[in-house]
RNA sequence: GCACCUGUAGCUCAACUGGAUAGAGCACCGGACUACGAAUCCGGAGGUUGUAGGUUCGAAUCCUACCAGGUGUACCA
C-alpha cells in the first residue's frame, strides 16, 4: 500500500465519530508543499470545524488523538488555523525506500482493474510535411501510452491517417497536370508535397482573386459605419462604446483579410511561370474536389494512384517515427473506414438523428447552434462520419473501455459534438475523451511559422535538433583532458539529447497551454530539461565505474538504506513517491506531472550528490547504502524518462 | 452576434483542482572545482496573480461586472 492510502485508512477510522462521509476529508490529505510543514499535511479539520460548530484546532485536536499513526509517523502537530501537520520517521522511510530498492517497478502497483485503452494521436495528412502541431501530438499521445502500459493498463496507439480527404484530390490533380517526371522518380513524396503545395497555392490564387472585390466592398461599408458611429459625438454609454469597438475590430479585421488575399494573388503574379500556370487552371479547386469525389466513388484510375502514391508516404512518416522512437500497434487511415460510412449515415437517418438541412445530413445537437455535418451537399462524407465510424470500429472491433484523442484545443468543439452524437447513437458506454493541447507559438505570438509562412517540418526540426546537441557534445568532451566518447559515442549521444530535448520541451509545459517555441530554451543544457536529468544519470554511471561496482549485483542483493543526513532523507522520501507521479499522470493524461516529479528528484540528487560522497563515505555500510540509493536514482530517472519517450546514456 | 479559453516575476512556464509566506527555469548579480563528471551546486534580487467587488476560517483557483488577448462558429481535416 501506497503511504498516501495507509495515512488515509488511518485517517478514515479517526474521522469516523465526526463525520459520515469521510471521502471528501481523505481527499484533503497530501504530500506537504513546505518541508518545513512535515512530509504530509492533513487539511479536513477546517471544514469539519464549520459544520459541528468548534473551532479547527479543537476538531484538529481531536482527529490527533483518534489517530494512530505512531508506527510510521512522528508525533502529528497541529499548526495554523487546523493544520494537521506528519513527519514521517527516518527509519520508516528507510525500511520503505529499501523495499523500492529491490523492486524493478519502483513501488507502482499494477492497475487493479486494467482498462482497454485506445490512444488516438498523431494523425497526420499523407504528403503534407508533418510538423510542430504533430509533433505535440505524438510525444504527448507517445508518453500517454507508455505511461499507461506501466500501469498494466491493454493500450492499442492507433495513428489515424489522412490518408483519404481533400488533400487527395490535390495531388492527383497536380500529378495529373503538374508532374515533374524526373523529380518524381527521384523522391517520390517530395515531389508529391510539392504538387500538393503547388495546386493548394493556385486554388488559394483564384479564391482570394474572386473574394478581393467583394471585401473592398464590404471594408467600404464598414468603415463608413464606424464614420458614422465616431461621428455621432462620444459614446454615451458603455453599449455604444462596445460596439464602437467591435467595428473597428471588423474594419481591422476586413483590412487585414484584403492584405492576406493580395499578398497571395501578388506572389503567384509576379512570378510568370506560376502566374501562367494559374491561368491555365482557373477552375483548379473544383477540379481537384471532383479528382476527391471520384476516388470516393469508386473511380478506378484514381484509386490505382492512390495505390501508387501512399506506400512511399507512408514509409516518409515511418521514417520520422522511427527517429522520434515513436511506435503505433495500428495505423488504419481514414480510408480504412470509407465502406462504412453509408452505414452510419443511413443508420443515423433511421434512428431519427440526422436530419437535411441545406441539403446535407446533419446532427443537431441541443445548445450548439452548429451541427455535425455527416454528410455533404454533394454526397461526400465528412471526417466526422468518419470519426463516428472509427468509434464504432473501435467498440465493436477492438472492444475498447476508452478512447483518447491528443488533437489540438481548436478541434474541441468537434469533439464534444462527436462524443455527444455517439452517446445518443447508441455507443455510451466507452468513455471518450479530447485530450487536448494548445498551440506552438512563434516568437511574434503567431502560431509557429518558417519566415516564409511556411510550416516548419518535423524532420528539419530534429535534424537541427541533432545537430546542436552534437555541438554541445564536442564542446564538452574536448575540453576533458581525455575525451570519454568515440565519435560514434558522440553521435549517439547527440542523438539522445536532441530528441530527448525536443520530447521534454513539448511535454513539461501543462498540454493546454500554448507555448512559445524557442531553440535556445528546447536545447537549453542547463535547468528544467532533458539534458539536466540525463546527465544525472551520466554522473550516476560515473560512480559506478569509478568504483568498479556492478549495477546488477546492488539491485539484487540486500537492499538496506540509512538515512545519516536531511540530503539523504529528502532523496530516499522523493524516491518512495514515483507511484503519485504516474498516478498523478494517468488522472488527466498530464505528462507534466511526470516532468515535474523527474526534475524534482533530478534536484533532490544534485544537492545529495553534493553533500554526500559516496566514494569517502564514512563506513563500508554507509557507502553501501548510498550505492543503492543511487542505483535507485538511475532506475527512476531512465524509467520515469522512458515513459515520456526519453532515452538516457552511461557516458556524456 | 453566439460559444469556449486565457491573463501569474523582465522572459518561458508551474501551482497536486479551495490550503499556510504563490513556486521553478532562463536572464541578471555574487560565491564554490589540486574533482565520486562544474551539462553541477550554494546565495541574492525580482509579485497587489489584468482591474473592481463578492462567497469563506482561507481565493491565482469559485461567483459577478469590467479591461486586454486568443480560438471556434454549415459542408477542410
Amino acid at each position: 500500500m501506497s503511504i498516501l492510502q495507509t495515512l488515509k485508512s488511518r485517517f478514515a477510522s479517526a474521522l469516523s465519530s465526526l463525520s459520515d462521509d469521510t471521502g471528501p476529508l481523505l481527499e484533503m490529505i497530501r504530500s506537504s508543499q513546505d518541508p518545513k510543514f512535515g512530509d504530509f499535511q492533513a487539511n479536513c479539520a477546517m471544514p469539519l470545524g464549520k459544520r459541528l460548530g468548534k473551532s479547527p484546532r479543537e476538531i484538529a485536536a481531536e482527529i490527533v488523538e483518534n489517530l494512530d499513526v505512531s508506527d510510521f509517523c512522528e508525533t502529528p502537530e497541529i499548526a495554523g488555523p487546523g493544520f494537521i501537520n506528519l513527519r514521517l520517521k527516518d527509519d520508516w522511510i528507510a525500511e520503505r525506500v529499501s523495499s523500492i530498492a529491490g523492486d524493478d517497478r519502483l513501488g507502482v502497483t499494477p492497475a487493479a482493474k486494467p482498462r482497454h485503452v485506445v490512444v488516438d494521436f498523431s494523425s497526420p495528412n499523407v504528403a503534407k510535411p508533418m510538423h510542430v502541431g504533430h509533433l505535440r501530438s505524438s510525444v504527448i499521445g507517445d508518453a500517454i501510452c507508455r505511461t499507461l502500459r506501466f500501469a498494466g493498463h491493454k493500450v492499442t496507439s492507433d495513428n489515424h491517417i489522412g490518408d483519404w480527404g481533400t488533400q487527395f484530390g490535390m495531388i492527383i490533380y497536380g500529378y495529373r497536370n503538374f508532374v515533374d517526371a524526373a523529380a518524381y522518380s527521384r523522391d517520390q513524396v517530395a515531389e508529391l508535397a510539392r504538387l500538393y503545395k503547388l495546386v493548394n497555392q493556385l486554388s488559394d490564387y483564384h479564391a482570394a482573386k474572386a473574394g478581393l472585390p467583394e471585401l473592398r466592398l464590404q471594408l467600404d461599408q464598414r468603415q463608413q459605419e464606424l464614420d458614422q458611429l465616431t461621428s455621432d459625438s462620444e459614446p454615451a454609454d458603455k453599449k455604444a462604446k462596445k460596439k464602437l469597438k467591435a467595428q473597428r475590430k471588423a474594419v481591422e479585421e476586413t483590412r487585414s483579410s484584403i492584405e492576406s488575399a493580395e499578398a497571395k494573388v501578388a506572389h503567384v503574379d509576379t512570378d510568370a511561370p506560376l502566374a501562367a500556370q494559374a491561368n491555365e487552371h482557373p477552375d483548379i479547386a473544383r477540379l481537384a474536389r471532383q479528382e476527391t469525389s471520384k476516388l470516393h466513388a469508386g473511380d478506378e484510375q484514381n484509386q490505382q494512384l492512390w495505390d501508387e502514391f501512399l506506400p512511399a508516404c507512408l514509409a516518409a512518416l515511418d521514417q520520422i517515427y522511427s527517429r522520434l522512437d515513436v511506435r503505433f500497434d495500428l495505423a488504419l487511415g481514414e480510408s480504412y473506414y470509407n465502406p462504412m460510412l453509408a452505414d452510419v449515415v443511413s443508420d443515423l437517418r433511421a434512428k431519427g438523428l440526422a436530419t437535411d438541412s441545406d441539403g446535407a445530413a446533419c446532427v443537431f445537437i441541443e445548445g450548439n447552434n452548429a451541427p455535425f455535418i455527416v454528410q455533404k451537399t454533394d454526397g461526400a462524407y465528412t471526417y466526422a462520419t468518419t470519426d463516428l465510424a472509427t468509434i464504432q470500429y473501435r467498440l465493436d472491433e477492438l472492444h475498447a473501455d476508452e478512447i483518447v484523442y491528443v488533437v489540438d484545443k481548436r478541434q474541441s468543439e468537434h469533439f464534444s459534438l462527436l462524443f455527444k452524437t455517439c452517446e445518443l447513437w447508441g455507443f455510451g458506454d466507452v468513455k471518450c475523451q479530447h485530450v487536448s493541447f494548445g498551440t506552438v507559438m512563434g516568437d511574434d505570438g503567431k502560431p509557429f511559422k518558417t519566415r516564409s509562412g511556411d510550416n516548419v517540418e518535423l524532420g528539419s526540426l530534429i535534424d537541427e535538433a541533432i545537430a546542436r546537441a552534437r555541438s554541445v557534445v564536442d564542446e564538452n568532451d574536448d575540453r576533458r583532458e581525455q575525451p570519454a566518447l568515440t565519435p560514434d559515442g558522440r553521435a549517439r549521444v547527440a542523438q539522445i539529447v536532441g530528441t530527448g530535448g525536443i520530447k521534454y520541451a513539448d511535454l513539461h509545459h501543462n498540454r493546454d497551454s500554448d507555448y512559445v517555441f524557442d531553440w535556445d530554451k528546447m536545447l537549453a543544457t542547463t535547468g528544467d530539461t532533458a539534458t539536466y536529468m540525463q546527465y544525472a544519470y551520466a554522473r550516476i554511471c560515473g560512480i559506478f565505474r569509478e568504483l568498479n561496482v556492478d549495477r546488477q549485483k546492488i539491485a539484487s542483493g540486500k537492499t538496506t538504506v540509512l538515512l545519516t543526513c536531511p540530503e539523504e532523507r529528502a532523496l530516499a522520501l522523493q524516491l518512495t513517491q514515483f507511484d503519485y507521479a504516474v498516478d498523478a499522470v494517468l488522472a488527466d493524461y498530464r505528462p507534466n506531472q511526470l516532468t515535474s516529479w523527474l526534475f524534482d528528484t533530478a534536484g533532490k540528487f544534485s544537492v545529495f550528490y553534493a553533500h554526500c560522497s559516496v566514494k569517502k563515505a564514512e563506513s563500508p555500510e554507509l557507502q553501501q547504502s548510498r550505492l543503492i540509493l543511487c542505483d535507485l536514482m538511475a532506475r527512476a530517472l531512465s524509467t520515469g524518462l522512458s515513459l515520456l519517450g526519453i532515452e538516457t546514456a552511461d557516458v556524456m
